[in-house]
RNA sequence: GGUGGGGUGGCCGAGCGGUUGAAGGCGCCGGUCUUGAAAACCGGUAAGGGGUUCGCCUCUUCAUGGGUUCGAAUCCCAUCCCCACCGCCA
């Protein structure tokens, strides 16, 4: 949620924002229901404030006079209960008009919530523009020694490569057919060594990132209530995004959503909490199973381990203070941690400043990083690929638009309470991670390659087209 | 699933119709004492919204939403959540 006093103040910022992000809502209404709402509300609270102050001066006088009452003779009783229903009928034209000032304030109010929460966080200024992902910039690039990216892979090793489809079938490593008939399009079953691969990265990352980096190690629940999935910005925008499961419909409590990411249950955790400013920067790695419908992208990557409903991640959280400074480095750091995963991996890879078109409603900035994956891409003369980059990683900065929204604070050096900032990135996402990791380490017999960081992870050191179910 | 008990400030916890935004304690901040610290003692210490001549003023908030009442943390209804025991069960 963006700061409603900033928004207040200049409007125009905010609609330049919404407008750099190709995202669409209407401001000027928004901004119309608040001037109501607080002009409504002005009016109740002098109301309220006379109430009270009648309230206070009578409420001890009837107090007496009930008093009074108990213990009173005939004409006496008849002379106080006149008193009494004088000072009672004193508030009631208050109470009345109070009445139909609360009414036109709920009216206006869904309107009024609905609105800002559609409002994008701006962009960052030093955000490049832009109107699709293609107005990304590239900020740099790395390959392992002897992987040249300005040559083909061919070039580079001296074979053809097969794509990671290919290779996963003559490895036994994924069953498509059996993953697609107990659940549909875009499931699948890892098997044998892709099962052991996929725990091996999996592990490898999160060793990495909590023993290394010293991120505490977390577990996170994937099924979520709403609050949590607006909370961390997914709702409304991507509300379409997430499985919804209607327990309210079967009679039992409230609805719950299946999260995309363990970012949503390292941040949820803390709402409605003021933390100590001491325990700040909170570094948190979960690993967890993500779900996504991947709605509006029928058609797109339908063909393996690329885009699918349901797969495994490990996440980096961080909450700081706020300090824009202090975020920025911390992104730095993120981003640093992810580069010294890959290169242990030994995957090329580049970093991509995402344009205000690709930044989504949350984020003042981001950074995508995304591997080289030789099987994706436009096809040559032989109909085989010519290799693409595809993104594995996310790294956003969202000030304290999450904490905001998930009305989490800290109290600073004056005790004011202050909405801390958070930061998040993937350290991880698999299988994703396994097309790169199989396409680029395959070896000219079709055997892959098990790069060292995963050798202790790994029963083998080497992929072998051996039976599917072994 | 059944029965019972609960949800109060940063935390613990009292209050069960009227100066209760809320006793008491812990924590935190300031002071006295001390060479310094601790202890002890004294004082202060909620969040959010709106307005402001930036001194303050004001409204809301005791799980949430309704209701009763001149007046609700306190009574009633609904919902959510937590705990205990029993049943079932990975």
């Amino acid at each position: 949620m963006i700061d409603l006093k900033l928004l207040r103040e200049n409007p125009q910022h905010f609609i330049d924002g919404a407008k750099a992000k190709n995202i669409k809502v209407d401001i000027s209404t928004f901004l119309d229901l608040d001037e109501q709402r607080r002009l409504l509300q002005r009016q109740k609270e002098d109301h309220r404030a006379e109430q009270n102050r009648i309230s206070k001066e009578i409420g001890p006088q009837i107090g007496k006079l009930k008093g009074q009452l108990k213990n009173a003779n005939e004409d006496e009783k008849s002379q106080i209960e006149t008193q009494l229903a004088e000072l009672e009928a004193k508030p009631s034209t208050l109470k009345s008009e109070i009445q139909r000032l609360d009414d036109s304030i709920a009216a206006i109010e869904p309107d009024w919530n609905a609105l800002l929460l559609q409002v994008p966080q701006p962009p960052d200024a030093d955000v490049p523009k832009g109107e699709s992902a293609d107005d990304n910039v590239q900020l740099r690039t790395w390959s392992p020694e002897g992987f040249d990216l300005s040559h083909t892979f061919a070039e580079n090793r001296g074979f053809e490569p097969k794509t990671h489809l290919e290779l996963v079938e003559s490895l036994g490593l994924v069953d498509f057919e059996r993953g697609v008939k107990m659940s549909g399009t875009r499931h699948y079953m890892l098997t044998g060594n892709g099962m052991r691969l996929q725990q091996a990265v999996l592990r490898f990352a999160f060793d990495l990132i909590t023993n290394k980096y010293g991120y505490k190690p977390m577990s996170v629940p994937v099924i979520l209530r709403e609050e949590c999935m607006v909370g961390t910005g997914f709702f409304p925008t991507g509300r379409d995004q997430a499985y919804h499961i209607e327990e309210s419909k079967r009679g039992s409590g409230h609805d719950l959503f299946l999260a995309g990411t363990g970012e949503v249950g390292l941040m949820g955790m803390y709402a409605d909490e003021i933390l100590d400013s001491s325990d700040l920067p909170i570094k948190m790695a979960t690993l967890s199973t993500c779900f996504r419908r991947e709605a509006g992208a029928a058609g797109r990557d339908t063909a393996g381990l690329y885009r699918i409903h349901q797969f495994e991640k490990v996440e980096q959280v961080v909450i700081c203070k706020a300090d824009e400074e202090t975020s920025r480095q911390l992104h730095k750091d993120m981003l640093s941690i992810v580069e010294d995963l890959l290169q242990q991996l030994e995957l090329p890879y580049r970093l991509l400043q995402c344009c205000t078109a690709d930044l989504g409603s949350k984020n003042a900035d981001m950074i995508d990083i995304e591997c080289w994956m030789p099987g994706r891409g436009d096809l040559d003369e032989q109909d085989r690929p010519l290799g693409d980059w595809g993104e594995t990683h996310s790294a956003s900065r969202l000030y304290d638009f999450q904490c905001r929204r998930l009305n989490m604070r800290y109290r600073d050096e004056d005790g004011k309470t202050v909405f801390a900032h958070s930061l998040n990135n993937t350290v991880l996402a698999s299988p994703r991670i396994l097309i790169p990791l199989l396409e680029m380490h395959q070896q000219k017999d079709g055997n892959i390659r098990i790069p060292d960081c995963l050798k202790p992870y790994m029963s083998v050191d080497i992929l072998e087209p051996t039976h599917a179910s072994v």
